[in-house]
DNA sequence: CAGTCATATAAGCAATTGCTTATATATCGG
DNA sequence: CCGATATATAAGCAATTGCTTATATGACTG
């Protein structure tokens, strides 16, 4: 899969606020099963399903089966794609208005 | 407008490859007027325009009038929501995994 | 003014999306 | 095996998206 197809889909995938919000959950938590993640949601179990499974396909998301639960924690490289463009603009950022680096440390 | 709902915007507006690619040129090009964006696009008029409303409407690009031809440029602060959002976490994932500013050097 | 160039808008359409309810699969405890 | 729990899949549907062609608006030129 090339570069820009994984960026797509990353972006894609956070795009929705349901989505996000399940991702967001889950960096919280460290780790946490589905049911957790149904609980507490707006939506029904097998609209979170897919969400993880659309997480999971776009590589934000990995899963470890104990027994009927599945764990769901944030995989460390899925924000890659989308840390490695604006890693790839920022030289043309930095010249014309600011240091990314700088905004990032400023934004806390 | 809400934080989250800005966030949206910029990630859905971003989604799209086609519209991406539009911003990309805008990015190289420093300033490029809507005739140039349409010249070397895949799509017609009428969609690259629509493509710079909506990059327009999330706050990525702004645009300068010089008789018949509107200039775009990227807007400073378009990113601002994306990359505080991704501040917003870069804790989160500095203890688990990475550190956001070392991989935004690596990135290079 | 009339004609041309630059851009925007309207209308329509096929494809995609995110949700629902219903059902399937899988794992456990007795 | 049986019933309950955890998750996934199927099917259907309304809403959104991104494109097209056709047309409108606006600005320059002679």
């Amino acid at each position: 899969m090339t570069a820009t197809v994984q960026l797509t889909n990353v972006l894609k995938t956070l795009a929705d606020p349901t989505r996000r919000a399940v991702f967001e959950r889950i960096i919280r938590e460290g780790e946490i099963a589905a049911t957790g993640l149904v609980q507490g949601s707006k939506v029904s179990q097998p609209a979170v399903s897919q969400h993880l499974r659309a997480l999971r396909d776009a590589g934000l998301v990995a899963e470890r089966r104990e027994g009927r639960h599945i764990h769901y924690r944030v995989a460390p490289k899925g924000l890659g794609p989308l840390i490695d463009w604006l890693g790839h603009y920022e030289t043309f950022w930095a010249e014309r208005f600011a240091n990314l680096e700088r905004l990032l440390k400023e934004s806390e």
